[in-house]
DNA sequence: AATGAATGAGGATTCATTCAT
DNA sequence: GATGAATGAATCCTCATTCAT
């Protein structure tokens, strides 16, 4: 956590540095950006820093965190409204704001696949319980949905969970990052579920 | 491509410096690994480094070779012997296969994981081309059981073949690393298999 | 000398700064204990503590000058009291004394111990005048002793009174930090005095 | 102790690195001498330094290992060829002997008192060890002395033995130290020593 | 008088690579 | 081809002190 002289700071002081953070771990990942490329990017002095953050890990863990936030904005309402429907009725709207959250956050995309490729420890273990806390919410869901019958009995749901947590998340990261246009997107998410569902055996 | 000089050790030397370079890389990963670690862990001359190898990536792009190699002896026999069967038939003892592999390798196991979690430019471009790669062999399958009828047409094969790239590789990396005993990883599979084949919805 | 501003702070106050300070000087040393240290452990901003005092060593000085003046509360007394007899008659009780000070306050017995292995110049500069004043003392009753006819003509009191001065300064601190018993102390102090007087040849 | 690294340079060059670490830290003292005092001193590359050494302190071990190697080349012969007289006899001239090694090498009794006065760790835990080491030497004589009946029975050998470590060395550095004549160490020591055997009563 | 943010110099250490032997 | 010393830039982090509020 940012200690708390950091939120002492006024907040376009503290827009400036997060700014500076995210697009410096942007520009080289996590792993190999230095203290030193954040402080001369939100031209802070060496020795600011310090006050304001316990590490690197610190400043990347408030970025992450204000993306998740930024992320449950769009999903969130879906969520909610739509929360007695089977879950996979729900699935391709979800996709579908997914994506419109990286197309109107594609830093935050990038933080994403940063952070999904990046090597320190720390960033590992958070990584591991993202991924924990984000299967979560599937698996809420689907729990329900094969009580009332819609998902076969025989299937783990933890294991579609995952299924489906890995074209939400990391899945859909990487496409986007690669480039793929809006249609390439809904034809792969169109396709993935699908093939969830339906199964892709004749 | 490691030096000529490389190839012209002696076999024990050259397997003493893979082995050490193997064991560092797992200790430490690839992005906290430094030429230091390594020259120091083979026991050679800081200068024969140089010698031997272009960079620290051309060590470890050795060892992933070396990994897939053997990888291969592993799964190429099935995949030749039982080639005219559907797919999805022979998917679960190319798992199995996978998986001994891992429990007679582990430490190209830890490897593997290393290799999906590094930060370096340079390694996150040979993943993705390995991912191309990896995804050609279940496609040419899938490909002909599409044309035989055994699998939906409307379905994009390709984004099929990335699923179960994911179950033989990463997924399956990512649960052996988390400790999963050999029953748990085999539940694992056969849900994930079914719901690729007859999907999840009653 | 601490500023004014830190005499008119309520005692309370004051007490909570120098025992923070002791208790850090304690646990570091006076070289590697910072003046950030010191705020943190006591609590006050970084500002004041420039408001109260000059530097680290006057924060470090005013403890020693207190740790004196509890160790004249109970050595004063006695010297006064038996301030006719031979000074070798006192000299048991005297080192008594001193014993049972730093099993009072065990936390002055360590910063005595820090003051003589400090490394820093103003602490050196400080040790040597306080050594010298601290010799003194046993010196006006070794004169008088000598001019008695107790002490031998020969000798020069002032080697002799510096050899006293170890036993009951630096000696005892150093012995009573290696964590010696009360018996051991005494059997030191007997042994030491009894040297002093008879002389250990035969 | 030194890496391999350091044995391997020209003895040229290897002195001027001790000397100039020498004169530095008899300048700056242990404690506030840093790295790159000594690299700069030394006008050796930074890098070189780590090549060379383990830590500041494994330079000024060695300059102690040094200074005690010479002093002993001092004291040896003296204590080899009266081995056999009472301690009392010879601890003059070893005291004459000790004294003209200062002499001979000031830079060395300057080290001495820095190491006395340090307040690192490392150092402490050092210079606890060596007063014990530099204790067993007198105590040996002394022991057998005892033995012989020239040393009361009644006293503990080992505080004896303290005292006089004392004299030869921590209170001779810093009398030598303090800018003492000739004259006044060797009544110093005459006293000291006279106190000792023959103690300070009429 | 109280506060705590600002600052950049300076600390230790590691690093990849070159080069002379 | 083998060796290992040389190098200095770059790493992270702490520091004492000032100063505006």
């Amino acid at each position: 956590m940012p200690k708390k002289t950091f939120f002492n700071l006024p907040k376009e002081k503290r827009e400036r540095i997060t700014n500076a953070a995210l697009a410096i771990f942007n520009e080289k990942g996590y792993d190999h950006t230095s203290i030193n490329d954040i402080v001369r990017a939100a031209e802070i002095p060496r020795g600011s820093f310090y006050q304001y953050f316990e590490s690197k890990f610190d400043v990347f863990f408030l970025l992450v965190k204000e993306a998740q936030k930024k992320k449950l904005e769009y999903l969130g309402p879906l969520l909610e409204k739509r929360k007695d429907e089977p879950f996979f009725d729900i699935l391709m709207d979800a996709f579908s704001l997914a994506l419109q959250y990286l197309r109107d956050y594609p830093e935050y995309a990038l933080l994403g696949r940063h952070m999904y490729h990046a090597g320190a420890e720390e960033v590992l273990r958070m990584v591991e319980r993202l991924d924990e806390e984000g299967v979560k919410n599937p698996l809420y869901f689907l729990k329900r949905d094969q009580e009332k019958g819609h998902i076969r009995d025989d299937i783990d749901i933890r294991v579609l969970a995952r299924m489906i947590y890995a074209l939400l998340g990391p899945e859909l990261l990487d496409a986007f990052h690669r480039g793929a246009s809006d249609e390439e997107l809904y034809h792969l998410a169109k396709n993935h579920i699908d093939i969830l569902k339906q199964g892709a055996a004749t």
